[in-house]
DNA sequence: ATACTGTACTAATAAAACTAGTACACGTAA
DNA sequence: TTACGTGTACTAGTTTTATTAGTACAGTAT
């Protein structure tokens, strides 16, 4: 269930986040549902306990898993709770970016026309580029479980 | 004219470019003026060229000198053309984000909804803090030229 | 008690960022 | 041309950061 490839750049606890936000946005994994142990994962793909608990640790902080000290960690988020766990990020980092740009002294009206000129542009750009790849990071995998 | 703190973590050639901009910014360096040599800065503030060649190729980036190889590298904003430069910035920034999150197959108007939410966050956080540091990155400077 | 669970702390390794050394190319003025 | 100014490309060394693993500890359930 889970494809990791270890000779991928990408970090192998972000693998694991990736795999785990895919998972639970296809509702393979459903909510309360436990998710392998950190040890279990450990072995089954040949890495360190910590490795795991770290990719753990990443999706608890997004909102997506909550963790039981002694019980296990479990999917916390239906699909829709994902879609908002992922707005929370995307706001967060809207909010950083709006803070610098205050900072120049522009007023609200500048930013929202921004705002509105950013989205244009995604969208062509996605128009643009016709059936390519998808946005999963890395399909390549060495190891399926 | 130049405020360099050589203990800082921030990178030296990352304080010069903040240098370059605040001045840029107070109108102390006129528009088309000729900005330090890179070997000139260089002795100055005991660098290597490079760094400070590093320094005016970021400025270059982000448009606020232009060089000319032979000649020197001489400021090209006003600070009007310094404000714009720094939405370049942002609107790049706001782009990336945009991006990702027309990826998650979310409307228009819940993205500038989320535009909106920023906003007023940051502006929540702006009057909250009080009259307390500049949003300068580094003051505490060792050396002066 | 035993066997499971997650976690904290430290250390070793891998990767990246930053700065400096050196050599080269272009432009201007004598 | 020659000399001296300018910026830049390429390489290497150092420092810093990120990533992973080793080990030991703490909570929970049977």
């Amino acid at each position: 269930m889970f494809s990791i490839d270890y000779r991928s750049p990408v970090p192998l606890y972000l693998q694991i986040v990736d795999n785990v936000e895919r998972l639970a946005a296809r509702g393979v994994l459903q909510p309360d549902s436990q998710l392998p142990s950190v040890r279990g994962l450990a072995v089954e793909l040949s890495l360190n306990p910590n490795t795991v608990s770290r990719a753990y640790g990443e999706l608890e902080a997004r909102g997506l898993i909550y963790s039981l000290p002694g019980r296990g960690n479990f999917l916390a988020a239906s699909s829709s709770a994902l879609l908002q766990a992922m707005e929370q990020q995307t706001l967060r980092r809207l909010h950083m970016l709006c803070s610098e740009y205050i900072c120049l002294g522009q007023p609200r009206e500048r930013w929202l026309t921004l705002c509105k000129e950013a989205w244009q542009q995604a969208e062509n750009h996605e128009n643009g580029k016709e059936e390519g790849e998808k946005h999963d990071r890395d399909t390549g995998a060495d190891q399926t479980l």
